[in-house]
DNA sequence: AACCACATACGAAATAATTCGTACAAATAT
DNA sequence: ATATTTGTACGAATTATTTCGTATGTGGTT
């Protein structure tokens, strides 16, 4: 009954909270306040709410250490990551990756080295799979 | 010059609506409502309220024909599609286009077709600036 | 043991998104 | 001219998101 990680679908407030501990690691709910800028941001009841009701929802797990919870992303920025891009090529790119990736390439200019790098890649999924 | 066009921000709803727009250029409510799939989906004064909504926010904009109004999407689907692809790369892949492009073709498998169609892509890119 | 410093839990207000019922207006038919 | 149809506008209920105040628990000090 677990197998329910398809629809990861952070909101907006979520996703900052996320993007705090996949870059630090797991963190207590002071960590995460502190690290979104403190009370200057967000209230620190107000954090510990969001963590509590991601908790409920599984989008992070927690551990109690001490005497306080430490929170931990569960999905990896890897698989939301995934998710996101597939969604966006669902919804507004019908559905193929390409246009995708030309519409990204085409708004930002990307560097020679970045657009190498691409090459690069290209060629690998190509040698992969001939 | 005009770099304060509107923060395009459509909700779920309000982009599947866009893309009935998109797809079948201008439409009245009803034929919105038809395109949505008719009652089975939603009332038809639901998707009135949106697209008076979305008139208000300039998503979309409507001229009367005879005693109906036809409602138009103001943002073309590239740009939507430009906003997206900016907030996502914002949001999750650092800033960093390539990163969204690799996430891209590494998920869904692309086929050597497309791969093609992105290296000549690439080659457009490069060779337009030298 | 009473106190203090954290930390958590609960509940509820404020805001935003979604949904639709009902009232009203105009053109057309009777 | 009144009724019917067809479309819009308004207002309000519902649900989800964001925010935080207050209550409560727990372990360590004195």
């Amino acid at each position: 009954m677990d197998t329910k990680k398809t629809t990861v679908k952070p909101t907006e407030k979520e996703l900052e909270i996320l993007h705090i501990l996949w870059q630090n690691g797991p963190c207590s709910v002071k960590e995460v306040h502190q690290l979104m800028g403190g009370n200057v941001k967000n209230g620190y009841t107000t954090i510990l709410k969001f963590l509590q009701i991601m908790f409920e929802k599984n989008i992070v797990s927690r551990q109690k250490s001490g005497k306080l919870h430490v929170y931990k992303a569960v999905a990896t920025k890897e698989n939301t990551k995934k998710q996101m891009v597939e969604k966006i090529i669902d919804t507004v790119f019908e559905g193929s990756a390409t246009q995708l990736v030309m519409s990204a390439l085409g708004n930002t200019r990307s560097s020679k080295e970045e657009l190498k790098a691409i090459r690069k890649y290209l060629d690998e999924l190509e040698g992969g799979k001939p």
